[in-house]
Parts: C-alpha cells; structure tokens; sequence
DNA sequence: CTGTGTGAAGGAGTTCACAGCG
DNA sequence: CGCTGTGAACTCCTTCACACAG
C-alpha cells in the first residue's frame, strides 16, 4: 500500500486541484489541460502531470483530463469520498472558525464531533453542532471508530488532549495549538501554527523590497 | 543583503526555537546544546546547528548557546525586535482567534489594526481593538506605513482585499482565506490553508495503519 | 573531551524536454 | 498535431561526519 516516494506536498495540491475542478463542473467546463489548471493554481503545468501521474493515467493525450472523472479520482486518492468523520477538540474561537469554514465551504470535510470542557460553551449550537463535555472526549472517539481529530485547544491542555484522543484510538492529528506534541510513531501528526506563519511572513516583508 | 540559499522552512522553525528559549530563559536555564533543543523541538541536533549557522555562528564550543543572546539574535534575525506592526482584515471567527492567540500567547506579534465591511461588527472589541470599517482599510494602510497583513475573510472577498492592501502599500499577506490570490510579484504571499490541511491530515489517516 | 560550525554526501522534490498516444 | 505521461537533470534541503574551538 506504499506509494514510493509520493511528495507530501502533492497531496496538498491534489486538494487545490480539487477546488478548481470542482468550479469547472459547476461551469460545465468537461475538460481541462494541465496548462489551463496552471493559470489557475499557479503550479506549473509539468508539475501537475507529475503530481498527478503518481496515482495514474487520469488524462487522454492530445485532449487534457476530463473534469468530473479526474475530481472523482481525487476524491478517491485523498480518501475524501468515504466522507471520513473529523471531531474537533476545542470549541473556542478558532474552534468555530475551523468548524464554520468547513461546513459552509467545503463539502468534503464532515465535522461530526465539537468538545470542550468550558460548562459555558457545552451545549452551545456551532452551525448544527452542539458542543460535548470534553471528558466524553476519548468514550466518543473509541465508539464512534473516529480516526481524525483536529486540536484547536488553548496549548497548556492541548499535549492532554492529544492523549486522550490517542487512548480513544485515534490515526491522525491536526494540532492548531502553538505548542509541539508528543504522540506515538503510529499516529500522524501535523502542526499548523499559525503564530508561526505570521512571522515567517513578517521575515519576508523586511526581505523582499522590490525584486528585479 | 540576499542571504545565499537560506531554506525557507529554515525560519519557520527558527521561530519554534524562539519559543523553547522564551520558556528556557522563564525557567532561569542560562545555556542549552543543539542536543537539548533536538529533544524539545523533536528536530535534529545537525539541522538545529545548520538553521542557527545560516545566520552567524551564534554559540559556544564545547558548551551551547546562551539562551538570551540566541533568543535576541533569533528575535533580530525575523524581525520581531522592531515590534513590525500587523493588521488583521476580516473580523470573523478566524480574525477573531488569529487576535486573541497572537494578543494572549504571542508578544512579538503586534497586531495594530482589524477590518470588516459587517456594520454589526464595526466598532466591536476584540480585546483591545476596536473593529474599523473595511472602507478604510487602504487609506489605514498607507497613512500609517503598514507592511504586514493578514486576510480573515470569505473567500468571495478575498481578492478584492488583497487589491486595496497592495494599493495601500502592502508588502507581505498571510492569506488565510481558501482561494488563491493574484498578488503583484514584489509582495510576498503565503496561503495557509485550512481545508486543505484537513484534507492532508485525512489522506494519511488510512496511509499509515501501525508503521514498523 | 564536549558540543559547535561546516563541507561533502545523500535524499527529496521540481523542472525539463521529449517520447508516445489519441 | 496537441497534450499527457515520464525518465533524467537539476535544485533545494537534510543528514552525516569530522575538524576545531573552548
């Protein structure tokens, strides 16, 4: 089941590549060439062959990939058509906004689950979610059979938290807090700080006085 | 002043060592080993000494670095020491939680300003901001020589955001809004990207069932 | 003798250019 | 002929191993 040497950064791409496709169809555009993508995404068009050559021959050549199959395939390669269940740890401000963004937006990510341990913010509706006792957290995780969680805790509870979604048999994390987690090998961890981000872009903006 | 091949994750995680030497230097700890900083960071050692040599040869042989001189020419070589002012465009949930983490957990972030077009949200606090109409937002940026944004709203908006920002005089966005943006090639852009972290996140939950 | 600083080797990801199929 | 699919070249980043300073 080991794809050799499949580029972790396509499969962020094959998601953006998702997003175009699935504007296309709304068009009814039914083909598109891997040039046309590159104008859109601003990959270039080499690279989105490549990226998509890693999972098969999606295109007919001399015409481009027709739309509605070449997203179908991406919805299979990302895993995105079983509708995989997310819970969200953490019904704070960003908590919201993840959970706002992506059932307005984005009708691949299926959040079933909100917790929190705030007596305030327990009960409360976010879209059609009510928000659960963080201490049935690892209970529902190990029941439901749920394999992704999203961390978006304050970062004192978050290490906690990461553990009792593990113990609840959790596969995979993406951990929003700003502080770095210790999980077991087996578990998939991805950070995304975005203090972080800001200041990699704060670095930038003093670096970049007009280029060329 | 183009330093030569310097990667740029390479300063993404200078600022997660930035955060080890926040609490080291808290916690009276005056000297730590590449060594030590591997085992926090979950980095290695060699990677650390590289990422620190890009920049200057900031430690002691046989003993480490100094906590408080590296954290001072780490906080120099981003650009944090000049306390680089940051707006926020869009007062949402996601403007909201980007505010208060940068406000209540980050104080080398200095976000001055934040925007929105939403009458009910104008004139709103967020912590100790005062939400400005969006109407305002490119006179803002070029009266008080602002550099750094970051994009918080509906992805509808967004380009139309980025537009005033560079009109006003931007020089570097954080787009956290999910739909690329076309920018003039003498600013800086970086997407982070939510959904499609999720969607990462999915793919390899069913990748990496018990590896070893 | 410890832990930094660094060239050199290795690996990962991207670009190039073209062969090959429709 | 056009555009995909792909090996090979290239660039970028990481790891390695050791010289060297304190």
């Amino acid at each position: 089941m080991s794809q050799k040497s499949i580029p972790g950064i396509a499969i962020n791409r094959l998601s953006l590549y998702l997003r175009v496709l699935d504007e296309q169809v709304k068009y009814n555009v039914d083909v598109i060439s891997s040039q046309e993508l590159s104008k859109i995404t601003g990959f270039s068009a080499g690279q989105i062959r490549k990226d998509l050559a890693y999972f098969g021959a999606f295109g007919t050549r001399g015409n481009g990939y027709n739309t509605m199959y070449l997203r179908d395939r991406i919805l299979n390669i990302i895993g995105l058509h079983k509708k995989i269940r997310v819970i969200v740890a953490g019904a704070g401000e960003m908590g919201k906004a993840i959970i706002r963004q992506s059932i307005e937006e984005n009708s691949y990510i299926n959040i079933v689950g909100v917790f929190d341990s705030d007596p305030q913010l327990i009960g409360e509706r976010i879209t059609d979610l009510e928000v659960i006792d963080a201490a049935r957290m690892t209970e529902y995780v190990a029941k439901e059979n749920i394999k992704v969680a999203i961390i978006a805790t304050p970062p004192e509870i978050a290490q906690n938290t990461a553990e009792q979604l593990v113990k609840g048999g959790i596969a995979s994390i993406l951990n929003l807090a700003q502080i770095r987690l210790q999980v077991p090998e087996d578990i998939y961890l991805h950070n995304t700080d975005l203090a972080v981000e800001i200041q990699s872009v704060i670095y930038y903006s003093s670096k970049i006085e007009h280029v060329g």
